[in-house]
RNA sequence: GCCGGGGUAGCUCAGUGGUAGAGCAGCUGAUUCGUAAUCAGCAGGUCGAGGGUUCGAUGCCCUUCCCCGGCUCCA
């Protein structure tokens, strides 16, 4: 069939629409920097498009889409493998996607890998990219390929060809090297721009832990410089903000070896924060018609047997401990506590709801390579409540859940969210139906709150369905915290109850939520999304008065004290040191305000005020700059 | 838990089969100074822990604890 006389039609990202005869469309693609192509719809190669005999719509795909991205990102992966092929002839090749920041491949090796391997595969890549290979799809019987790579020795790939339901697999092949691979990909390995090995980790074959540790080669790839640089900074800047390096910088908390693995000490500057933090949510907690409670952090292990704990969450707890013959966990969750405190007097349906929240510190085992600095840890607090309604208030109380957690999330800054709704675990208790029940009511909720949201499947609570919001940091990152959980089981298992108008015994609901999720997670976040940086509301010291020479002191000293009796976080620095000395300590340890005191300021009575951030607010008075910390105070900035 | 890397002064890090060094911080002294580091001196380490090899180990080997990057799992 002849091309030059079939009309197609090329349609922009934009919207705008082209159509002419076949090399006039190639050029046009070209034009738009297609890396790929949808034909009809379909993702497909670029040179597909030479073999168009008929009538067919297309758009082209770019690095600037979503998709172009994740074409451009495998095809480097490929190139990566080939690399390391060339590299490694014993190398045996598993899988290598793109993910949502770069790509991976995971290799079988004889021996590790080390940076200095990375160089080498690098190099080796430019290599390959320089000599711009085209990558050529072929198609072959599902046997044939097969067949093709248990003679190569590729075992991995044999295993996946062997769980593909098609007849026909395709085949990419640039420069000798053939990979397994549905496409579609980059026309030629010269297409690749900028690109960058980033690390090496050990990953089990696809994903189980039972199967062999293959080793990892992180990298990413983009289509300019420029951004592959913006990226690297971009990686700089997260390495800046990690919690445990400034955790350590503004002596903020710490761990330590004699105490063990995942238990946090909080120093006085965390302890700051974490007093702050906690004053707040207690006077919102109360303001939102919350009591709050104490409870144990031991209780027998009946309890847990009852609750459903230990047949269900026994892998996330720690061994009995035995107390004058019985045996006493130590506590995971909050939750049976809370049934308990409910369960000590009669409730009429005129009680409900009631809300009950505790911050309430747990103990869960984590494996021991899991645990990462402040995110993730062996004994944590909860900003957790349990809500006890009737069916008919579930969905109120959900929304009015829902309205306070997005309020308290955007008092730290964080508004924007990924919201999901995690449905039943493979391990569950209850009914189906129950389950069914309260998944809808958290369904219903998003749909009333205009909240879009994502399904994770199975991802639920063994206990029931939960929604779980995602905070995005300043760097857009997103982070689990706030969780919102119904569970129609455990009043069941403990028989809780409430009178009714009929004067019969009901059941009532639970809602499970934790806004913050837990305290130290949460302030490890806070760290990264402030940098450190910390709001004048949360500042463990919230001005430091620094003095010019030591005849000063006094006058310096005097004006700490209206500040500390101003209830403002306040040291003063007496020290025999220049001011640029102490400008600069101050500075480091992120102090928002810096007051001056000079003989300029002793003589008009009055202070020199600097940001930390450098900017010079000149002279004012006590009260002024009192008024002006106070009101950051108040207005929680 | 698994794979890989690592643990040296309070912190950041250098170093070697012959029992350790820098910068910052600390202390002392001099200096009394105006918006991100004044100068000098001093002190500071069972080289993560235990065992082994060796005439000799911080270094080599084994075990163990902890940390880091991932996998898996999760607040």
């Amino acid at each position: 069939m002849l091309n030059g006389g079939v009309e197609i039609k090329i349609k922009y990202p934009d919207g705008r629409e082209a159509s002419g005869p076949l090399p006039d469309i190639e050029g046009k693609l070209k034009k738009a920097s297609a890396i790929a192509v949808r034909i009809n719809g379909d993702l497909r190669d670029l040179s597909e498009v030479k073999h168009l005999g008929n009538e067919a719509s297309l758009e082209p795909v770019t690095f600037e889409s979503g998709e172009g991205r994740e074409i451009y990102r495998h095809s480097t992966s490929h190139v990566m493998a080939h690399a390391v092929k060339d590299l490694f002839p014993n190398v045996k090749l598993a899988i290598g996607p793109s993910t949502e920041e770069g790509f991976y491949y995971d290799f079988d090796l004889d021996r590790p890998l080390t940076p200095e391997d990375l160089e080498r595969i690098e190099k080796k890549m430019a290599e390959i990219i320089k000599e711009n290979r085209p990558f050529n799809r072929k198609t072959l019987q599902r046997k044939e390929a097969i067949e093709l790579f248990r003679k190569a020795g590729e075992d991995y790939k044999v295993e996946l060809l062997k769980e593909i339901a098609d007849d026909s697999v395709s085949l990419y092949e640039e420069g000798g090297f053939v990979d397994l691979c549905r496409g579609p990909h980059v026309p030629s390995t010269g297409t690749i721009g900028a690109f960058k090995l980033l690390s090496i980790a050990g990953a089990y074959w696809r994903g189980d832990e039972r199967n062999k540790m293959l080793q990892r080669i992180y990298g990413t790839a983009f289509d300019r410089e420029k951004d592959l640089k913006e990226y690297l900074s971009f990686l700089e800047e997260v390495k800046k903000r990690d919690h445990r390096r400034l955790g350590k910088e503004l002596d903020l908390f710490s761990m330590s070896d004699d105490i063990g693995p995942g238990l946090i000490l909080w120093h006085p500057n965390g302890a700051t924060i974490r007093r702050a933090i906690e004053d707040f949510w207690r006077d919102e907690h109360a303001k939102a018609d919350y009591k709050i409670l104490f409870s144990p952090h031991i209780a027998k292990l009946n309890l847990w047997q009852k609750s459903g704990h230990w047949d269900f969450y026994r892998e996330n707890m720690y061994s009995p401990m035995e107390i004058e013959g019985l045996e006493y966990e130590l506590k995971p969750m909050n939750c049976p506590f809370h049934i308990q405190i409910y369960k000590s007097n009669l409730r009429s349906y005129r009680d409900l709801p009631i809300r009950y929240a505790e911050l309430g510190t747990v103990y869960r085992y984590e494996r021991s390579g899991v645990l990462h600095g402040l995110l993730r840890v062996r004994g944590f607090t909860q900003d957790d409540a349990h809500i006890f309604c009737r069916e008919d208030q579930i969905e109120d109380e959900i929304l009015s859940v829902l309205d306070f957690t997005l309020f308290i999330l955007k008092t730290f800054g964080f508004s924007e969210y990924d919201v999901y709704l995690s449905t039943r675990p493979e391990k569950y208790v209850g009914t189906l139906e129950s389950w069914e029940r309260s998944t809808e009511a958290l369904k219903r909720a998003l749909e009333v709150k205009g909240l879009s949201y994502s399904v994770d499947p199975g991802e639920g609570v063994f206990y029931g369905p939960k929604i779980d919001i995602k905070v995005k940091d300043s760097l857009k990152r997103a982070w689990q915290c706030s969780t919102i959980q119904v569970d129609f089981n455990n009043p069941e298992r403990f028989d809780v109850s409430y009178r009714g108008p009929d004067g019969k015994e009901h059941r009532p609901i639970m809602i499970h939520r934790a806004l913050m999720g837990s305290l130290e997670r949460f302030f490890g976040i806070l760290i990264e999304h402030y940098a450190g940086l910390f709001p004048v509301w949360l500042s463990p010291v919230q001005a430091a008065i620094l003095t010019i020479a030591e005849r000063h002191s006094e006058y310096a000293s005097k004006v700490t004290q209206m500040f500390k009796a101003a209830g403002v976080r306040t040291e003063v620095n007496l020290d025999n040191e220049k001011i640029g000395h102490k400008i600069r300590e101050a500075t480091i340890r992120k102090i928002p305000y810096l007051v001056i005191i000079g003989d300029k300021e002793i003589t008009e009575a009055a202070l020199s005020v600097r940001k930390q951030n450098g900017e010079n607010l000149g002279s004012m008075t006590v009260e002024d700059l009192l008024g002006l910390i106070k009101e950051d105070i108040t207005l929680r900035r």
